[in-house]
DNA sequence: TTCCATGCAAAACATTTGCATGTGT
DNA sequence: ACACATGCAAATGTTTTGCATGGAA
């Protein structure tokens, strides 16, 4: 556990940076937060711990560790247009997000690789990656919203 | 051709909302333009007919469009975080876009539906609808950066 | 003539940047 | 000590909103 941490240790030193304690929680934070946080959730969970901590090293921390590619970043259809951090891989994994919670679940299929093909066959293009993401309501978020009158919960967006 | 018109026209009507020129102006822009324009590049088609044309006024028609179900919006993983308006129906296509010029493709595919029911089981959520990206370098793209060496053209992101 | 829509300016929202100060190494 | 990182404030880019005026019905 704490991988992130290390190989963000790694990377600092061999390019003269440095190990902060705002480093430190941010990607702790991170890493331990598991899901999709934007920008201003990883703010919120540091700030408890550090209540001097500014949103603009929160950025900056994470436009480094993008950069460095130790997470990716993502926009989801939702509300809000605020990008999402994810401290896993990059490439070869997909999402669902739930409409309701905004909860966000990886997951793996190897049809998008025939997706893919079918694409370049059919039109030349030469296909870097594919994202596919999945919406609609989590087993919890569906079971709350789910009498039998069809209602809807006020609190759907 | 400009069915987009004729079905806001009703739509309006049917709602005591008005056909203004600027509206009409904003709609045959969309129509035109097929692909998948910007606020910004809606606005400044419009705007060689009708100087006068504010960029308020564009994203109240195509928000207005929105909520009609008359256009769909994406974010798309570009240089910027604009939307981008389609005037095509929601649900069923999904997008190629070059990460070169940024021109977008569409295309369908009956593969989304495996995938979502296989995610359905193996999660319990309930997938109201998915969405595929592909990015990579359209045929024209592909074809001037494609020298043998290798080498890369520097206005890549 | 009545509301609805527009232009304009300002606000809102998400993110980035410049700069003086603070702090790991 | 020296460079790099931080906090803060201001700037940026995109979209939204309030309000007085203009225009379609």
């Amino acid at each position: 556990m704490f991988e992130l941490i290390e190989k963000a240790r790694t990377r600092l030193h061999s390019q003269g940076g440095r190990m902060t304690a705002q480093r430190r929680l941010i990607l702790e934070a991170l890493e331990r937060s598991g899901d999709h946080p934007t920008a201003e959730e990883v703010y919120s969970l540091v700030k408890q711990d550090d209540p001097n901590l500014h949103l603009s090293t929160v950025y900056r921390t994470l436009r480094w560790l993008e950069a460095e590619d130790l997470v990716s970043t993502r926009l989801f259809d939702e509300g809000r247009r605020q990008e999402r951090f994810d401290a896993a891989l990059p490439s070869g994994h997909h999402h669902f997000m739930c409409v309701k919670c905004k909860g966000v679940t990886e997951f793996d299929t190897d049809l998008i690789a025939a997706i893919k093909d079918r694409f370049e066959e059919d039109t030349g293009a030469s296909v870097e990656h594919g994202s596919i993401v999945l919406y609609g309501l989590c087993p919890e978020c569906g079971r709350e919203a789910a009498p039998s009158d069809g209602s809807v919960s006020p609190d759907e967006r």
